[in-house]
DNA sequence: AACGATTACATCGTATGCGATTAAATCGCT
DNA sequence: AGCGATTTAATCGCATACGATGTAATCGTT
């Protein structure tokens, strides 16, 4: 009952500070593109998944659409995507590529495997990595 | 040269989702006592560490002044830390624990633990999180 | 049909994060 | 001692995050 509870708030700092250091090394990779790293995932899920509603791309990524709309607004404005009420359902916005959004799947999807490069992982810690996500995926699991 | 990278931005999106979600957790925790998660961390860092500089503040948060110099103020305002220019170095403003912000580390050190409970963790899991650390580190070792 | 509950977005307020820049103090080297 | 380089915070601007709330559309039941 003694043991004090050191820096090693453990799990959610080392994830806190990993989350942001690699968020920081997208950085200067999507900045020739004016993109932030929230904005190049939509563009990921809408490059996977293709039209889709806000709710749908905010439950992909863990977002509401308190965080998505503004953001979502700014990816219209750059014309990377589209934003329209359905028709079926008026309640849901519909968010799909132009024909812009679509052109840049090509020029920035290696991203994520540069950012991998630059980590230096050893084989081993890929393996480590990709047991760790099922972990994690819990974690998200609500 | 085929495999598109989907949704398994892998590393970066998993590390992404579960760090907000385990930050989220801490929310109501935390609210009872008007704070926020890295506001906790700082209180954290000088539970364990006494006094210390923003910068030293900093380097175990991976946070610069930009981000702590207002959450600093925020706690000075909620008298929990004071803030002073070292007299040795007038560079350095060194934040120090009140006798408030002191005692809060007893009401607050269990929290963590609280946590973890909530995440239903197996000892499998647990173990693999401890090894996930080291290689989390090592993203953040810049 | 009608109406309370639910769903999907949007908006507001507050609190981070971080790149870039600035200002002041200290360091290092000659 | 003198001065350019470095270090430490603070400031600015912009882009998230998210709890709470508001609004309109749709659903479920009666």
């Amino acid at each position: 009952m003694k043991q004090a509870v050191h820096l090693q708030d453990l799990i959610c700092l080392s994830l806190y500070k990993a989350s942001r250091h690699l968020i920081r090394m997208y950085g200067p990779l999507l900045a020739p593109f004016g993109l932030t790293y929230p904005q190049f995932l939509v563009l990921q899920v809408l490059w996977e998944k293709g039209a889709s509603s806000v709710r749908g791309i905010g439950d992909l990524l863990a977002l509401d659409s308190a965080t998505l709309t503004p953001l979502l607004k700014k990816l219209e404005q750059r014309q990377l995507v589209t934003r329209a009420r359905s028709i079926k359902d008026e309640r849901i916005v519909v968010i799909d590529l132009t024909d812009e959004g679509q052109s840049l799947k090509k020029k920035l999807q290696q991203i994520p495997k540069e950012i991998g490069l630059q980590c230096g992982f050893s084989q081993k810690d890929v393996v480590e990595l990709q047991r760790m996500q099922g972990i994690l995926e819990k974690i998200g699991a609500k």
